[in-house]
DNA sequence: CCCCGGATTGTGAGCGCTAACAGGCGGGGC
DNA sequence: GCCCCGCCTGTTAGCGCTCACAATCCGGGG
């Protein structure tokens, strides 16, 4: 196909391939003859043949798991956009499930496409740990897990918004804060947990025990039942905004006004949680920028000297709404 | 590399080729030793020699907008297990905006990376006359869209399911039903628009003027705000549930409760839906089944004898809870 | 006026794999 | 006992591109 438009613009073929690759020490008129014979014969380089000689497939690949929800789509979309503009293609494989054999098998598949490197947006503990183990021919990446582990990391900072969201229910005269935390095998989870559980101690407050969802609205229902019973609870902080929305309709179910009597603080802040009723308090992660930062330390790892292991580490930010209020028998 | 794998094996290379694609005529015997060879090197053939010669990538290619809100997410999601189970990768590109040349560059980029075949997760009007021209080289299919192109389409059955939505209010005994839609340049917002129109007028209801939203919470709120202020209303069908989600705060801000002043319905069934305050009544669509089945339909036109256009609609489904009830003065 | 070096272009050799066509072996039919 | 025909395996060509290495052309210095 080359020979083609070598033909026709009367020059070798690998005159079209500098063209194309825009080598140096072309002739501008031949230049132009070539670009001219490619626009008149549409034609377009084969990337198999090209990926072939240059052992490089211009492909990333992503792993990723409960991928319909707003966090991981949004992280996927970051991924995809910046892939785009370093020039690359991306490649997806969500898992079934999150043991680790599963993400072995979503890996390999993604290197026996060939691809140059993978992000990987599954932010479990076993997950990372299993990524971590596959690592050997391909740089890989973790994205959104507060990774503890050994490979490259972009991650939101979880404790320190946990922290942010608690302390500033305890400035608003809660004596104390109740948790509902997300499934015990993820990273978030921890992290969250322990940035409430530390602020709390550091303001000697009582730590009352926690209630664990896993992330969904209907957990969140089923927790907040349970919290509505409780006599004593005046401040609850959810480990995200989706069980969050649960809680505040099993609080208005059972009569406990939000934040009149009971205030609740989330976290992600997804596009709705501005609409919740009340608005819901959260700390937002800006899911977009933590994909685009993960494949730009991707893009920088294969283009160059191996850095040591890297950690990212992005602020979260506080976004005060109605839901949380001064306490109610300071 | 694979010559490394026949030497080991004591065949040559052809042999090894066989045992990798299941050709017949291998003997038992040596099958067993080029496995064992293979396992003994972690051999992992070459996919862009392979597509090389065979002038196949074993790649499809989705384009997708707004991949972070819940049905493209889902879709996508969707289309890449049924893509697996099919023996493809998937590679996606997201667009930037919807005119038609922004579809069209996307899927150039995927056609250039010689995807076999491409599925377009771009419900709007433009995008999708944008792609019916593009559809040159490869095959492509379009899902989400209640498209009226030349191109196969699976989508869900938007005018039915507007139809039961607002033939639901109207058996509750409302008198008439407003409607906040979608976007207009968007092929679900005019079908559930449609669907919602010629119910009212097949039973003799007055039909009022639509409000019209962007599909986010936000557009929904003050859209409810218009319409709280409305004495007339009674009934509200939201073209998609997060429109919904923020009418529903308007509303209760408003002092104007849901469902015993004005009843609402949405469409989609997020999984959030079940928690709003009321628990929403809404139209299911069921987005993965969409996905899986425009891939499937891709599938069939890249193996098979060329069908004529085809056009699947999936049947959406009710979901009663408890925004809807009752008209209060009957 | 000839030689040299940089600019410009062409030639040959694969990248790792599959497709197409041999070739070699053994058993049944005559 | 010989031939034909299935099995099984090997050999030879590329697929379309880039890389390494010439080859050619040009102008300025000696």
């Amino acid at each position: 196909m080359m020979a083609d438009v070598a033909k026709l613009a009367g020059v070798s073929h690998q005159t079209v391939s500098r063209v194309l690759n825009g080598a140096p020490h072309v002739r501008p008129g031949t230049r132009d003859r070539v670009l001219a014979a490619i626009r008149e014969l549409d034609y377009r380089p084969n990337s198999a043949a090209r990926a072939l000689v240059t052992r490089r497939s211009q492909t990333l690949g992503v792993v990723s798991f409960e991928s319909t929800l707003y966090g991981p789509a949004s992280m996927l979309d970051g991924i995809e956009r910046a892939a785009r503009s370093a020039g690359y293609f991306v490649s997806v494989a969500s898992l079934r499930s999150l043991d680790a054999r599963s993400v072995q098998e979503a890996v390999d598949r993604l290197r026996d496409q060939g691809v140059e490197g993978v992000v990987v947006v599954a932010p479990q503990t076993s997950a990372v740990s299993a990524v971590a183990k596959v690592s050997s021919s391909v740089p890989v990446v973790a994205v959104g897990s507060g990774a503890r582990s050994s490979i490259p990391t972009v991650t939101v900072d979880n404790r320190s918004g946990a922290e942010a969201a608690t302390r500033q229910l305890l400035d608003l005269g809660h004596r104390t804060v109740h948790h509902l935390a997300g499934p015990s095998g993820w990273l978030e989870s921890q992290d969250r947990q322990e940035g409430w559980r530390r602020t709390l101690e550091a303001a000697g407050a009582r730590v009352p025990a926690v209630a664990v969802g896993d992330w969904s609205a209907r957990s969140g229902y089923e927790a907040g039942q349970r919290i509505a019973g409780l006599a004593d609870v005046s401040a609850v902080f959810c480990a995200n905004d989706h069980m969050a929305l649960g809680l505040l309709r099993a609080l208005h179910e059972s009569g406990r006004p939000v934040p009149g009597d009971i205030s609740v603080v989330g976290f992600d802040d997804i596009p709705e949680a501005a609409y919740f009723i009340p608005p819901l308090t959260t700390v937002r992660q800006d899911f977009g920028e933590l994909g685009r930062r993960a494949l730009e330390l991707l893009v920088a790892e294969l283009g160059g000297t191996d850095h040591p292991i890297t950690r990212v580490q992005i602020a979260p930010e506080m976004v005060l709404r109605r839901s949380a209020g001064p306490a109610h028998r300071a």
